[in-house]
DNA sequence: GCCAACGTTGGC
DNA sequence: GCCAACGTTGGC
């Protein structure tokens, strides 16, 4: 299994917004990053993620899984964007900020934080524990 | 609201 | 294929 960060502004999409969707998962559309959209594409059934709230938090707040793979993005007839389907899986105990992950040792080098504009990106599994434990999930 | 970082576009 | 211009993201 692979981790994952999907960001998302919460005044466009909120993780209560995402709760709201259930069992049938929300569309990540939107994405119009290269990079972003390989990531999605590497993506499989079962893989799961952070839901990350920038802007307003610069928090993670949740864990999502991924419950379809890529297929066209429905927002666009462009052929080069397609996304995946997310749902949440569940709330974090404690809220994990950015400026946590900037110092906390084993988390520096994270996308998140080398790469502020990256809207999907991959996590490692050691990053992934870490923040779980930080998490309380 | 500003602006740094960085990705994309298009002229040459 | 280079690079200037431009647009967008997201932290501050």
């Amino acid at each position: 299994m692979n981790f994952w960060l999907f960001k998302s502004e919460p005044d466009a999409w909120s993780w209560d917004q995402q709760v709201a969707r259930g069992d049938l998962g929300e569309e990540w559309t939107g994405v119009r990053n290269y990079q972003a959209r390989n990531n999605m594409r590497a993506m499989k059934v079962g893989d799961r993620g952070f839901f990350y709230h920038s802007n307003i938090g610069k928090e993670i707040v949740g864990l999502v899984e991924v419950i379809r793979g890529v297929a066209q993005d429905s927002t666009t007839d462009d052929p080069r964007w397609d996304c995946v389907v997310i749902k949440a899986l569940k709330p974090v105990s404690r809220p994990v900020s950015l400026d946590e992950c900037k110092v906390v040792p084993g988390l520096e080098n994270m996308a998140l934080v080398k790469n502020t504009r990256l809207s999907v990106q991959p996590v490692t599994e050691a990053e992934w524990r870490i923040i779980c434990g930080l998490a309380g999930v």
